[in-house]
DNA sequence: CTGTTAGCGCCTTCAA
DNA sequence: TTGAAGGCGCTAACAG
């Protein structure tokens, strides 16, 4: 059995409260019974027991992070900048990965309690009304990273400006000389309508109108986030009378899968297809990719600073501040052929 | 403010315990007021604070994974099992990465106390004698994955047979006819001296041994377990006057590194050089990687559900579990030219 | 400066 | 079958 703060106010011929407070660096301790009991504590090894300390305090120290499919590169790499910011705080973070509607409605419910997590960071996943009154109901300090949809304004979140990178990845084909550019996003409806795909789309769209080219609704395909459902619209995409000269996927591994399809029909990247991805994970490099990096551990790093700075000030105005993009030339992408 | 078990009580009409007794399932409470509980709860939207029920109850309800580098992706494959088998369970997850020793220190410290955690589980990190006197000081239930030592003998574990591993990544390469195979490993040593890539190096020696080839200390070299000094290390042994044919990489990572500098080398895979790798992400397919595939999710799977038993009854006798491995061949590996 | 006491919200006896 | 009381380990407010 571990030692309790009684056993140290014991041991150490003081009352508990004492031991409290040097454990809490309380400045009215005099220095001797301070170090008295500082002796005592190290040699009963003792450590406070912090389910004991939230039951006391009101506070669950904990964080919970709510995120899609986590075992995806590019929500790998968000977590990782979590886990960095986390370590280091008194906070416990507990991951709820989300791969189907149902999971997503129970972890919301699930974590939106204040009796469960003092915060709640939420990634990449589509927010409905609803759900942003489970939040506002239960007053949890909520972050967002990576969802930017218009119905968030008075929320805290840290967002990347996607539809800027659509535009980017759009312009660099455009730039090359293609007119006839495909593009591959995530399903945009349920379950998840990534909100992310959608704007790279807009992005699309956009520099695409710029030049004065009407988007061909032939050319934009939506599939699971896979690299085989890509390959499977890639396969359609190559069957087409006026085929693309150059594909814009919405993710790398998305990308990835347009190589493959691309390769197994004999022709050549870049000089019969030119392909670009979005993210930068870190095979895109191996890959000789070319793509649209976005900062990736960054989001989470600063989801997480500014969760800690709403939790702090439940009341402070919310912010949002938006991550830049970057694109990334390599050898996928050529002037068509 | 959340209700809590009093006010369920009070409108209800009934004592606190009984609120307790339909919570937990009694069945020493009559149908009647179970009921008439029930409602209450569902009107108030009630849910029991966790952590008093903690404090309680005296168990933290909490899982610890002990993790390095979880951005890995074969880490991050244990991972995602490990949550695959945990949701569904009353159990919160927090993970520790480890990438330093002294995060490793820190971590053991920290999590082999009862106070915090009701299990640990620690994947493919080296364990001390020291490291094992904490734990088991503290009592608490302990999983190991992917760590295979002898010094572990009466602990629980999941391991993957990497010398056999080993063996067949190279049988593969001697059956093809090579004679002069190189090995990239991890350090062996300080800070992670990983069993795993030992393991694997022993089934290289006794795959060559068994051929009647004395393995040349030469074509073993490690480095950090990256792309990057994967390449420094290949760039090396092609240098070498009599260069190795094949290259067995303790690692998909690794591999990725190798097939890298032999192509910037401008030699011809797997004509000039075969590569075959261990792990088998997801990457590797696309890359048409040979390699020896282990059983990753399986083995976080498997793990929690060894660990939960271990909770359950604490003085079952250890049990060891060998996950198989399995030879993949894909376009990376040839007879030599 | 320090000891004592009253909770935090729940579970579990012990009586009734 | 049920209510009341004690305790889990800690913090904070209140006396002294």
């Amino acid at each position: 059995m571990p030692a309790t703060i009684r056993d140290v106010a014991k041991k150490a011929g003081v009352g508990l409260g004492t031991v409290s407070r040097v454990l809490n660096q309380s400045p009215q301790v005099s220095d001797r019974t301070r170090q008295r009991v500082q002796d005592v504590i190290d040699e009963l090894d003792y450590s406070p027991n912090p389910i004991a300390r939230r039951l006391s305090l009101g506070k669950t120290h904990t964080i919970a992070v709510i995120i899609p499919f986590f075992t995806r590169p590019a929500a790998v790499e968000r977590l990782r900048g979590i886990t960095y910011s986390i370590s280091g705080t008194e906070y416990d973070l507990i991951v709820a990965n989300i791969e189907t509607p149902e999971r997503r409605i129970a972890a919301f419910r699930e974590l939106a309690r204040r009796e469960r997590v003092d915060g709640v960071l939420i990634i990449s996943l589509p927010f409905s009304e609803k759900d942003a009154e489970l939040f506002i109901k239960s007053g949890i300090p909520l972050v967002f990273i990576d969802v930017n949809d218009p119905l968030l304004h008075d929320f805290n979140r840290i967002v990347v400006d996607d539809i800027e990178g659509g535009r980017k990845a759009v312009q660099h084909l455009l730039d090359l000389g293609h007119t006839n550019i495909g593009y591959i996003s995530d399903v945009l409806e349920d379950p998840f309508p990534f909100s992310a795909s959608r704007a790279r789309f807009n992005g699309y769209r956009q520099a695409l109108e710029a030049a004065g080219i009407s988007p061909c609704p032939e050319l934009h395909r939506h599939g699971e986030h896979s690299r085989s459902d890509a390959k499977i619209i890639t396969a359609e995409m190559l069957r087409m009378p006026d085929r693309p000269t150059a594909i814009f996927a919405a993710s790398d591994t998305q990308a990835i899968g347009v190589l493959e399809t691309v390769r197994e029909a004999g022709l050549r990247i870049p000089e019969d297809l030119s392909v670009i991805g979005y993210d930068d994970v870190e095979i895109a490099d191996h890959l000789g990719l070319t793509t649209v990096r976005q900062l990736l551990v960054e989001s989470g790093e600063k989801g997480v600073r500014l969760l800690l700075e709403v939790m702090q000030d439940p009341l402070r105005e919310a912010e949002c501040e938006t991550l830049p993009t970057e694109l990334i030339i390599r050898n996928t992408t050529a002037p068509p052929g």
